[in-house]
DNA sequence: CATGAATGAGTGTTCATTCAT
DNA sequence: GATGAATGAACACTCATTCAT
């Protein structure tokens, strides 16, 4: 808090930094701890005072990926007053979080397979805090409009996590979509898809 | 000759479906290739008879999951004349060979970091095929309807694609939907979402 | 004998030419049966047939060769009567079967820490009949003539064995000695250095 | 830091000398990390820490060895005016360099084939070295003294460097000859055959 | 706190050999 | 005789982890 100068991340940040992006780029099994500590300006034996373990890295890399979308999303949503609204919003926050190159949220997605059973419990409970918080966001959506016939809010929560999850998969910051854009796109879709809206929004 | 009963599948399949559970419970790199012997009733140099190296298990599987991903949803869809019925055969076709117990479509959507650069160029230019041929179902049908206005072909691909695969992430067959339930919820969503129908559907 | 039409050499000759040539260019530890197999024109499985083990095609190849040299230089030092000509002709036929193609010599000389104790005593028999030989030529030589004083016929015997063995090492077929060349050269400094001789030979 | 005794040599070296005694023994391809590992008193994992790979022993035990023929003979070469006496000083270094229970020797003579091509030309290029500076002690030898007619000096050279490998093959420490003995029976031969000298030696 | 040498279980792979056909 | 699929022990090598300094 009130180093001199901020000048150089700290040591135990620049290692999150150095896995996420390995664990992005090779999977977590193909990265070896040498890798990280190397990326990190470390030696291997270093890694082992803040991280017990490699997996410990992958859970403290998850478990920030989680408080990070559920915090950013839960702000940005706060933000509104119009349900439906609310729900763009968390959208767009997620899909920026999910891009913008911090990586771990790519991590959370495809390295879950990595974990033991105990740290896979507790990232499972997050993950579950923040299904719950889109389920909630969905729900007073949809009551305060009208739904079409026949439509379920848990597939339709499941839709659009699906979406937008694989939104990290070709996403290329260089093509002709921002990630504005994106959301953007997608919440049309969801939302006319589902309500019975009048087409001013 | 005369086979009493083709109770088995051959050794070279029995292989694959090992390899192919596997990789989908714990992924490629954490799945050895004794675990892959042993689950097929082999041993580790009997493995290497059928299959040169592990990586060659793995791009075996990835050809036979996207050839019977194309060759499953093109023989669905072909089997209507109306484009926006087609797209909702091929969705049906789709999440139905995404579920089949087969588990290769999974490490194709899971595994592709770790295959090496070359053989990664030889998924990738099959994946385009499909890609290709599911942008053509969506634009017959675009151009058989009325779209909404500001509808983007390419993000609505993108956008079903996820949504599909992501069902393998949360699918359960002891849940309360079949695949086919789910893949009709997603046709209706995208189409409501993206063209102007009678909705008589 | 009576084939009919020698057009290829024996499945058995192909084979011990085949496993002469690798071994020469790779070492016996560093060829395969596979490398044979395919060299010859087989199968592996065919292989053990005709040598139920790979070290059974190194004995076979060594015993041949030193057959080879003994009977070839015992003919080549018959044709002279002359104990110190005998001696030169006996070079001559050591360095040409040395260097004929036949790759075998060269096995001898140096794969035969790849022997089995068993095998490499029996081939080490063989090879004392060969040191028994020229040991004897050297005497009768010694016996003609004077000798310098202070010449040990063993080391004697050692010291052309050493040169004449160390010739495969670097004899280039295209280069400007020929084998016979070679002979002579040693024939002139081993004699000249050891014997008296009134200098017209 | 103020070690009581320098009783044992470093762990590098006790690596470099088993293997050269397991590669003397058995040759590079017959003999396993794990050999060589127990013989230095580690454990496989521990080799690779100091050694990459196994090749990279092998290339360090044959430059290691030529370095010390280089710098032995050499050194013992220089301690003479007398171009004919430096030959004699040459052989008896080079002898004893061969002899010296270190075996590094013997392997630079008999496992260079299970070099890879790029180590191969390392250490082709420090043999090469080693000749040409054999080549200039003959060259300023024949010129101090009369050639017999008909010398060759390239094929002398061969001729002595062929004798001398070949001790490393039947010299017996329990035998009758020291490797003096040797050395200068060689050279005696050698001479004799090939200057014109005043029988005074 | 930090280092880096050392560990050893475990990996993908090799290959001489076997054997039913 | 000949085949080639199958075997399994052994190989070189990897790497998360430990620990004396």
């Amino acid at each position: 808090m009130t180093k001199a100068a901020p000048r150089e991340r700290s040591p135990g940040e620049r290692v999150l930094q150095a896995a996420a992006r390995l664990f992005r780029e090779q999977g977590y099994a193909a990265t070896t701890l040498r890798d990280i500590a190397r990326a990190a300006g470390m030696l291997p034996g270093s890694l082992h005072y803040r991280y017990p373990s490699k997996e410990d890295i992958l859970s403290a890399l998850m478990e920030r990926a989680i408080d990070r979308l559920i915090e950013g999303v839960q702000a940005a949503a706060s933000a509104e007053a119009d349900p439906v609204e609310r729900v763009r919003l968390a959208i767009l926050a997620h899909v920026r979080i999910l891009l913008s190159r911090e990586d771990s949220v790519y991590v959370l997605l495809y390295d879950w397979r990595s974990l033991s059973p105990s740290a896979e419990r507790a990232i499972a409970r997050q993950r579950r805090r923040y299904e719950e918080f889109a389920d909630e966001l969905l729900a007073h959506a949809a009551a305060s409009a009208e739904l079409q016939p026949g439509v379920d809010l848990y597939l339709l929560r499941q839709f659009g996590f699906g979406a937008a999850s694989w939104v990290a998969q070709w996403f290329d910051p260089k093509g002709r979509y921002t990630p504005d854009d994106i959301a953007d796109a997608f919440f049309r879709y969801l939302t006319r898809g589902t309500l019975k809206l009048d087409e001013g929004a």
